[in-house]
DNA sequence: TTGTAGGCGTTATCAT
DNA sequence: ATGATAACGCCTACAA
């Protein structure tokens, strides 16, 4: 019989072999100093009693427990959650595991997970952080400054130079705009997402370099600001389509907005992509879903994660030395040629 | 200084006041046995030396980890994020953390990850199995039988009685071809989920008694197997709109074979849902991006993850008693009336 | 009200 | 090759 609650430990089974319990601990952890008889004795007894070796222990004494935390806005949105997918196959390939918590966007609830993670002894940290005004770097530099192991993805906060998974938006976005340039557009339009953001900052910048570059010109009265993600879209359509000079290409930050702008294109009879193209970012699995299927730029958000959690395990192992500046992995993004984008 | 890398412990905080260990954990507890003064010098003092509880080492002595498992067969499927997200939701509310898996559908993987949860000490594991032949409904009968603390949620194994939170699909289908038929249509084509999984073969029951119980026929021609989720869309919606007498409307036990059939019916320019309505199953989040919008039956993927987070901590807590039959919840779906259902 | 001691299950360091 | 012992950090009878 067990000792405790039915749970059979290390100890059980050096009584049940008459052996002590640090042997049993050697011959299961496989040490070849103990015998090949005593190991294959032990573990035939293991088997029998049902052992199941308790993590929480083994990391109480190791003092590292294979839990990596990660810390997202939103589990459920696309993005984060393929991001998650390629972090927990990493992790898993290495003996780790994870938790996952929402930060909600709010920076406040962010920082307190950051504590209980703590708390549980995460070997470390991963986290997108939250779209928050509130943001305090000064956090993030005192917990990179403890040397608490940290890893960022997707994007970083203003002012912070950390380890961090990123993805080239400027580069993506400027791919993405020749795209449509080597297509045959000419007037081509983009919907630019909030300034503040480098991410969409660096989507216009790419644009722009990308038009210059082929010595076309940014009409900004082509360029129209995203307000809400999706809703307004018909409207931002419209106003683009009663330019004098009308646009022949929408290269939008953001597939939603590109997906309703395609929709009321299509709303008013127009011929996609003949008569105006449209390409989209961040790939959401509903580019494949709309007709005409929206081209778009492709993220590679599980390839994030699985960077993201390869890193992070590699400083843990010592194996990579906790240079931040070394740390800065920059992803390419690809651009996906869908319907919208390609003339038949 | 602490002891160990740096790491307060609530030794150190006794040290530097000149109390006992076990005084200060009373105190940081909160327990009233401890003088007030105490109490706040504790605390103070454990603020100064930035002491963060080892949740592990309570834990282990607790022998309660506060952690629960999760396993989906992959993160990155909306209804699966959407109910980890209530999952998270509910157990964070009541100071529990998850541990997310992935089966990737393989029974094996479901099987081996069980077995590391439970090494890790998590205090019971929510999951939906693995769409896979060779899954052992043994192992889930012995899993119950220990008493282990487990719920399933989304769908039952066959053969297996287990604490599940489902939906009712048969009434959710029910309910969506009603509202068809409530709105005038009369003609109403199915397409069907294979018929060995539960979940497909209620949807396939209650459009059938939604329609006998109007009086209309269930016409055999009209019930097209769904092979693939989305690529064969088109053929099918050939299919129906070349019988002899046409259907009015498609009620789709998947968004993903609505949204191709829709886009097939769009493609001969009929109208939509003049010509022919559209309603889909599982409210996917695309079905308000696409043009129409998509009418669909809502899961109640979130409510899903609460209720089972809830009933599991519940069972935790000792406030429910392990009566499996009791654990059943039955959750009603919703019909998400959109564009491509009402004659406007 | 506070202190003492033992143990949760494991591993690491001694010694044998 | 194996055993004894201590310790990881915390909690909780029991004692004072």
């Amino acid at each position: 019989m067990a000792k405790t609650g039915g749970k059979t430990t290390i100890h059980d089974i050096a009584r049940a072999l008459g052996l002590n319990a640090s042997t049993v601990s050697r011959a299961l952890a496989g040490n070849p100093v103990v015998s090949k008889k005593t190991r294959d004795l032990v573990s035939a007894k293991a088997a029998e009693m049902k052992y199941r070796p308790n993590h929480m222990a083994a990391a109480l004494r190791r003092g590292r427990s294979d839990i990596l935390g990660v810390i997202v806005p939103a589990i459920d949105r696309a993005f984060f959650g393929s991001v998650i997918r390629g972090i927990e196959e990493q992790a898993e390939a290495n003996g780790f595991h994870i938790i996952v918590c929402q930060s909600f966007d709010s920076f406040e609830r962010e920082r307190s997970m950051v504590e209980t993670l703590r708390r549980i002894q995460v070997d470390g940290i991963m986290l997108s952080t939250a779209k928050d005004a509130r943001t305090n770097v000064t956090f993030y530099k005192d917990l990179l400054a403890s040397g608490f192991p940290i890893h960022f993805f997707d994007h970083l906060p203003n002012g912070l130079n950390a380890p961090a998974v990123l993805l080239n938006d400027e580069k993506a976005a400027y791919d993405a705009t020749v795209h449509l340039i080597s297509s045959g557009y000419r007037r081509i339009a983009h919907l630019r997402g909030p300034q503040h953001f480098h991410i969409y900052r660096d989507r216009y910048l790419g644009y722009q370099r990308a038009m210059k570059e082929a010595g076309l010109v940014v009409d900004d009265h082509r360029v129209v600001d995203i307000v809400s993600h999706f809703d307004s879209g018909a409207d931002v359509f419209h106003q683009l389509w009663n330019l004098p000079v009308k646009p022949d290409a929408v290269f939008s930050a953001s597939d939603y907005s590109a997906a309703a702008c395609l929709n009321a294109a299509r709303e008013l009879g127009l011929s996609i992509p003949g008569d105006v193209a449209f390409l989209g970012f961040a790939n959401e699995p509903f580019t494949e879903i709309i007709s005409p299927k929206l081209s778009s730029v492709d993220q590679q958000t599980t390839e994030m994660g699985r960077r993201c959690a390869a890193r992070l395990i590699d400083v843990l192992n010592n194996k990579v030395a906790v240079k931040m500046a070394d740390l800065r992995v920059v992803l390419e993004g690809k651009v996906m040629v869908r319907e919208s984008s390609v003339v038949l």
